[in-house]
DNA sequence: CTGAAAGCGCTTACAG
DNA sequence: CTGAAAGCGCTTACAG
C-alpha cells in the first residue's frame, strides 16, 4: 500500500499512465468504461496520488496556509479549527502558520507557502500581515481576509458586523437597567477593535467611559484596576473581546467585586470556553464555525471570476451568567 | 524572486546544477570557494530551494505531523504553539492534524502525511490513534508520542511525571488543613488519566472520593453536582485538567459556593488562562514549552541510531488563588 | 571536487 | 478517447 505510484496502476489496469491521470483528476475526459476499470483497480491496490508530484508537476497544490498571530487565545484556536474542518471537506489541506505577531516569521511562512504552490492564503485578523507582505510572495490577489485589512479592499473579506455586536450587548445591559457603562478594548483585529470602540463611542455619547484602549494582554486588567479606582463607578462593562472580558472579571474578584452581582460583564466572541468561566460569561457571539466555509468561498470565486466579495456576518447575543439588573 | 530555479542559479555561477544542490546540502562536499561563490550567487537571486522537489527526489520532507484530538482544549493549542515553535527552529514544517477523536479522520491525515514524506510524527494524547494505524501509514517506527500509548514502548516518548504533580496538589491541599479531598477525571490522554487517579487513590487511601472518572468535557460540571449533593462534602478537589477545574467551579459558583472560601480547587496543566480565571486557578504546570523540542530530539535520536528514550519530565505546582485554608 | 545522467511521480499539450 | 513525450525542480550514485 505504501509505494504505488501511478505506473503500477496503468499497468495493471493496462491503460497507459496519461490516462489514469485523467481518470482520476478529469472523468469527463475518459470513457466511461476505461475510468471505471480505473477507479477499481485503483482502489484495489490502493492507490493514492502523490500530492507532491501532483503540485510539482501542475504548479497548484491543496495547501492553504492559515496566518494566525497564536493559538493561545482561543479564538484563533476556534477559527482554526472550524477553517481545517472547512478545508478538509473541500479536499485542501490547511497548514496552520503562527507568526507569534512576528512580521519575519510571517514573511517566511508565506515563502514557503508559495514554494508549496498554495492557490490561496487566509489572514486572520491581527497576523500583522499587510498587502504589501501578502503581495511580495505572490499572495496579493490570492489572499482572502478575516477582519478587514485595507480600505480599497482588493482581498475578498469576511467580517462580522461589529457595530450590531456591540449595540447588541449596549441594548441588553440598558435593558437591565444600567446607566453607566464603561468599555475596554483588548486585543482584536485592528480594524474590528476600532469599529468595536467607535460604536460604542456612538452609543454611549457623553456617558462613555473607555476604561482602557490598550490592545495587550493585559488590558482587563487595567480596566478593572480603573474601574476600581473612579469614584463613580460603572455598573458594567462591555470588553471588546472574550479573553480580555475574563481579565476583567478576574481582577474584579480578586479586589472583592461580584459580578455580576455589583457589576456586569459582556465579552465579544463567543468562546466556548466562556460557558465555564465563573461566572459563565454573557457574550456577543461571532459565527466563527461558518468563517471557514465562507473565506474558502470567497478564495474560490475571486479565482475563478476575479470577484472580489465582502461577506458581512451578524453576531449574536448569548445571555449567560455574567450580567444582571443594575444594582440599585 | 518567485520562479527562480536551481538551473538558474546553476548558470549564474558558471556551474553544474548538483554542485548548487550540494553546496546547499551538504555544504563539507565542496570546495570553500565554489561553495562561497554559489551561495553569494544564490542569495543574490533570491533563491530558495523548491521543498516539493526535493520531498520528491530525496524522498523525505520537513513536514512532521502533529496528531492532537481538537484545539478547543487549550492544552493542546498551547502544545501546537509550542511544537510549531521548536519544528520551525529546527527547519521543520509543522503541520496540524486535528481528528476531533475520528479514526477515520486521523487515518486519511497519516495518509497524507506518508505521501508527503513526512520523517516522523508526533502523536498527542487522547488522539485515539494507536500504533495500529500508525503502523498501517508507516509511521510505526518513526513516531513520537507524548502520554504513553503502549506498555512495549516501540516508540520514544515524553511524558510528565502524573505521579508527581498529583502528589504536589495533594501535598498542598493537606498542608492548608484539608482532609477531605475529592477527585475529578475529565479529559486528558487514557494513560494520563489513569497514572493520575491511581495515584490519588494511592494518596487518599481509605479516605478515596472519586466525584467523576468520565473522559468528557461534562465530567466538571458533574462533579460539582456530586459534591453538592454529599452531606459530608469534601472541602476540595483535585481535577485532572484545567478545562475540567473550570467546568467545577464554574458550577459551583453557580450553586452559590464560594471557591476558595467553601471550597478549593486544584487544576493539572498550567494553562496560560488559568491565570486569568476567577479565581485565578491553583494548577499543576505541565512543562509544555519543553515538549516540543524534546519530542523532536527524540525522533531525530531514533531515527540516528534507533535509540527509543523514554523522557519523564517534573511537573511543579503553581499556587494561585483557587486554594485556601480548609474551613473550620 | 565537479559534471553528466537518470529519475522521483505526476500532468498536459500534441498527435492520432 | 488514448498514447507517447517532455518536463516540473530537484538529488544522487557514477565517472572522471
Amino acid at each position: 500500500m505504501a509505494d504505488v505510484t501511478i505506473d503500477d496502476v496503468a499497468k495493471a489496469a493496462g491503460v497507459h499512465r496519461a490516462t489514469v491521470s485523467r481518470a482520476l483528476s478529469r472523468p469527463e475526459a475518459v470513457k466511461t468504461q476505461t475510468r471505471e476499470l480505473i477507479l477499481r483497480v485503483a482502489e484495489e491496490l490502493g492507490y493514492t496520488m502523490s500530492p507532491l508530484a501532483q503540485a510539482l508537476r501542475s504548479k497548484a497544490s491543496i495547501f492553504i496556509p492559515l496566518v494566525v498571530p497564536d493559538l493561545v487565545n482561543p479564538f484563533y484556536a476556534e477559527l482554526a479549527t472550524s477553517m481545517t474542518q472547512a478545508a478538509g471537506d473541500r479536499g485542501y489541506q490547511l497548514v496552520l502558520c503562527i507568526t507569534n505577531r512576528d512580521s519575519e516569521r510571517a514573511a517566511a511562512y508565506l515563502a514557503a507557502m508559495q514554494s508549496l504552490y498554495a492557490p490561496f492564503a487566509i489572514v486572520a485578523p491581527s497576523s500583522r500581515v499587510d498587502m504589501n507582505t501578502l503581495r511580495q510572495f505572490g499572495f496579493g490577489d490570492r489572499a482572502v481576509v478575516i477582519d478587514r485589512v485595507d480600505e480599497q479592499s482588493t482581498a475578498p473579506s469576511v467580517t462580522v458586523d461589529n457595530r450590531r455586536g456591540i449595540e447588541l450587548a449596549f441594548d441588553h445591559l440598558r435593558s437591565l437597567g444600567h446607566r453607566r457603562i464603561g468599555y475596554v478594548s483588548g486585543i482584536s483585529g485592528i480594524y474590528t477593535a476600532r469599529e468595536r470602540i467607535d460604536a460604542y463611542s456612538e452609543l454611549a455619547g457623553a456617558e462613555s467611559i473607555v476604561l482602557d484602549s490598550g490592545a495587550d494582554g493585559d488590558a482587563g486588567r487595567r480596566a478593572a484596576a480603573r474601574l476600581l479606582a473612579l469614584t463613580d463607578r460603572p455598573t458594567a462593562i462591555i470588553a471588546g473581546n472574550d479573553m480580555t472580558a475574563f481579565g476583567v472579571i478576574s481582577t474584579l474578584a480578586a479586589e472583592g467585586l461580584r459580578v455580576p452581582e455589583d457589576v456586569s460583564v459582556v465579552g465579544c466572541d463567543g468562546l466556548v470556553l466562556g460557558a465555564r468561566y465563573s461566572p459563565a460569561l454573557t457574550t456577543v457571539r461571532q459565527p466563527i464555525a461558518d468563517m471557514g466555509n465562507i473565506a474558502i468561498d470567497l478564495a474560490e470565486k475571486k479565482a475563478m471570476d476575479g470577484t472580489v466579495d465582502h461577506v458581512l456576518l451578524t453576531p449574536e447575543l448569548l445571555v449567560r451568567a455574567s450580567t444582571a439588573e443594575a444594582p440599585a
